[in-house]
DNA sequence: GAGAAAATTAGGGAAATCCCTAAAAAAAAT
DNA sequence: ATTTTTTTTAGGGATTTCCCTAATTTTCTC
């Protein structure tokens, strides 16, 4: 007979967090959620003052100061025992392929049911693994299209300021006043950017920078 | 003494729904769920159909088939004793001003804790609206700014069309080879949404789509 | 069908963007 | 301290975008 269930639960979002937990704990007594955290930073913290080591984390992807890849990256590599079932609201086949192969054990959009949620994790207690079809399917898709595109693309904080700047209504010249380089350096730098996201135009990186949150809208 | 509170719920997102409602309801048993809806148009068809009309109705802003926006304006003009309590993600200025000239009583972040949630209802039911800090604040800085371009503008589907093709790394030449017209049928169509948008670049008209949802990232 | 309004086409030109090469200058690595 | 790498600057040119005017065609309206 199964012992009890040692949850964590990381998400920005208060309103959503604590009905998250409403809805594991009317589960049954076996889900104790020892771990209610704010974002990856958070619970990083709270799980080093934290005497137990849960069995499960429900993660949200989308935080701030560490977001879910981040958390799944650190859990991986420092605490591999603790199993991570995300929870999203976007169903980015790049995201989920990635998330997986970082060591994700499920994904979940937050627009399934409550049951699916307890099915999840104990099938991830249980099997190691949920993976719902919407899941396997980006997964097979991936496999079979040999994504090597998504392999992560790291930029640096001159990088994403100079990407803010392009991704906005200013011209070169006005960009190159505030950065207080040349138009020329801009230009250059617009180039290798280009270049490295794989895009050949202003809007190109424009639709990178929101679509990976260095811009926001 | 208050009788019972009949609220109407929805929001597209199955899960924070159902966690939304377990907080409600444990807010003890004056507050009632009777209607609990995917969408606007769910919620409506769920309005028609219902004995009871809701004291209130909680909605969230971003749903499919029928939005928060449009679910307001409905709601004002065909049951206006309905008070309607926004609940989103997003905290964007024009968006919350505009939900209160529409009609809307109240705008919550989804990151505040369950105590706003309840205060939030009762304020809404008994001095007829609430307004946090942020939305105040929001309130006054387009009343002093005296936003009038926040005033809906509305674009055709052919608007549409165009412009998200030119939220793309497409260039004008490949856009008029899609729409079979020619390049100055383009630009001159790209200076007029320009200007009905605001904007003096394509990068500009870029962060609109996006933001207006007309683009999806 | 006549007149008004909107869309397409066209010409032109200025500005901005894209995309090379190459030489300094600055920063990093050894 | 010297080499290597990265960044900035510069020149130039092709392309694209931006922004006018104006004629023609299509669509809408009455």
């Amino acid at each position: 007979m199964q012992t009890t269930i040692n949850i964590a639960v990381a998400d920005d979002h208060t309103l959503f967090r604590k009905g998250l937990i409403r809805l594991l704990e009317s589960l049954g007594p076996t889900y104790k959620i020892i771990i209610e955290a704010n974002d990856g930073k958070d619970f990083e913290e709270k799980l080093r003052t934290c005497a137990i080591v849960p069995d499960i984390a429900i993660l949200d992807l989308n935080m701030p100061n560490k977001n879910g890849f981040e958390t799944v990256q650190w859990l991986t590599s420092n605490l591999p025992s603790i199993k991570v079932l995300i929870i999203s609201m976007i169903e980015r086949e790049e995201s989920i392929v990635k998330l997986l192969k970082m060591g994700a054990k499920g994904y979940l959009s937050k627009d399934v049911e409550p049951e699916d949620l307890e099915k999840a994790i104990d099938s991830i207690l249980h099997k190691g693994y949920y993976y719902t079809d919407f899941v396997t399917g980006k997964l097979l898709h991936s496999i079979i299209n040999n994504d090597t595109k998504s392999d992560d693309i790291l930029l640096t904080d001159k990088e994403k300021e100079l990407l803010q700047l392009l991704s906005s209504d200013l011209t070169y010249k006005e960009i190159s006043q505030k950065l207080d380089i040349t138009i020329k350096a801009i230009d250059y730098q617009r180039d290798l950017l280009c270049k490295k996201l794989n895009v050949t135009s202003r809007v190109g990186l424009t639709i990178y920078a929101i679509k990976n949150y260095i811009v926001k809208v």
